[in-house]
DNA sequence: ATGCATGAGGT
DNA sequence: CCTCATGCATA
């Protein structure tokens, strides 16, 4: 009955009463009308109307609905609306996870402050964005981890917005999953492919993160460097919990997209196989990477303890509305980008609007190329850090306050797979 | 594994 | 319009 309201609120992706809108077409032309000949790849749906609904888009839909009954308001151009009984698995969204804390360290100002899942140990600290959070020793260099340190982000506002998800569900939680699409299944023991940095945590990889985020605990309570837990991780931990998810869920024999489903099966909370990939990956912003931690890291005992559950998964329809098609930009407007990037990150409308001309693109593509080349340099993990095992080079990071790092740039890896 | 996209919130 | 969390679609 949670989603009573849904259903009578209904949106144009959620399956309540059968809208069915069909292709509702309309005529689509976003910021600028797309040039002929230009590099989008035209049409900008392709006519495969699918049936299907994300689970979390119901979610969402249905929350919002509950919360303040207002959603959506435009239909979108591309949407294809699809009526689809759903039968999810998720409820009312409690939630409560507070996001809040940002990097330990930066110069960017956020509210520091953990959820109140439950213990919150923290003495009282005012916890007004001023360094600090409990411990305030650091606090230095700029934020950025892979040092690209933009001297040009001149700027700081950052805020942050608190995700409402996560929910108990009482029900339907049956521990893992395995899609038997082939690889899962399996023993751990004989699976993996290769993994040439094996376990131990005895190999220190120190990395070049200027984030001195030192890891002092804090004055009372967990004093474990096995950190586990759930107080805001430093990078380090971070990067060490990803390191080592990635590992067992490998032995385990799970892929990330089994695992963005679990997570939704099992707390509510879906993740697509991107979302898990970021996140082993590092290249997540470090708030977020800390929202994610806690539910990766129940999966994980959930995932060893179950060790050869056999619970069958079913995979549910995914995607439901349409989008529009992905624009492809060539490699010399690519870099035509990056070098106004470079210039200014934050171009502004004018600026994109000449921008989006000389390129021959549409602003709106324009624009969102500059959103998400600022979100990239946001990561943690700078795209391209020697990730594959052999990294190990010991590079010593002895960078303070301030690392230069000049090279932005970085270069392919291969890995496996 | 990533590039482009969508949307909720905030200004 | 921005930021941020996320993800479809792709290379």
């Amino acid at each position: 009955m949670l989603w009573g309201m849904a259903t009578a609120t209904s949106s144009p992706y959620i399956a309540s009463s059968r809208i069915l809108s069909g292709p509702v077409l309309h005529s689509d032309r976003r910021g600028g009308g797309m040039q002929p000949g230009s590099t989008t790849v035209s049409s900008g749906y392709r006519g495969d109307h699918s049936v299907k609904m994300v689970q979390s888009d119901f979610m969402q839909g249905a929350m919002v609905a509950s919360n303040g009954g207002h959603m959506l308001s435009h239909a979108h151009q591309w949407v294809t609306s699809l009526p689809h009984a759903a039968a999810a698995a998720a409820a009312a969204a409690v939630a409560a996870a507070e996001a809040g804390s940002p990097w330990p360290p930066s110069s960017q100002p956020q509210e520091v402050k953990r959820n109140a899942g439950r213990d919150d140990l923290h003495s009282g600290s005012a916890l007004h964005h001023h360094r600090s959070p409990h411990l305030g020793a650091h606090q230095t260099h700029p934020g950025n981890w892979g040092g690209t340190s933009a001297a040009h982000i001149t700027e700081g506002q950052q805020q942050q917005q608190s995700l409402v998800y996560s929910q108990s569900g009482g029900f339907a939680v049956n521990g893992m999953l395995s899609s038997h699409t082939g690889q899962s299944l399996m023993h751990p023991g004989l699976v993996r492919r290769e993994s040439p940095e094996l376990d131990h945590g005895s190999h220190h990889h120190q990395h070049h993160h200027n984030n001195h985020t030192h890891h002092h605990h804090q004055p009372h309570g967990v004093s474990h460097e096995t950190h586990s837990d759930e107080d805001t991780p430093t990078s380090d931990d971070l990067e060490h919990f990803a390191k080592q998810f990635k590992q067992r869920r490998i032995k385990l024999g799970f892929t990330q997209a089994d695992v963005g489903l679990a997570l939704g099966t099992l707390y509510g909370n879906v993740f697509s196989q991107t979302t898990i990939c970021r996140f082993e990956a590092l290249q997540l912003s470090f708030k977020n990477m800390c929202k994610l931690k806690p539910l990766l890291n129940k999966w994980l005992e959930e995932a060893d303890s179950t060790t050869g559950s056999p619970t069958s998964i079913d995979k549910i329809a995914t995607q439901g509305r349409k989008r529009k098609k992905r624009t492809s930009i060539e490699v010399s407007v690519k870099g035509a980008l990056e070098s106004h990037f470079l210039k200014c990150p934050k171009p502004s409308a004018q600026e994109i609007n000449s921008l989006a001309d000389t390129l021959q693109l549409e602003k709106e593509v324009v624009r969102v190329w500059f959103c998400n080349r600022r979100q990239k340099e946001k990561r943690m993990t700078p795209p391209g850090l020697p990730r594959t095992p052999e990294d190990a080079y010991s590079q010593v990071g002895s960078m303070g306050p301030d690392t230069p790092s000049p090279t932005i740039d970085c270069k392919r890896m291969y890995s496996d797979t």
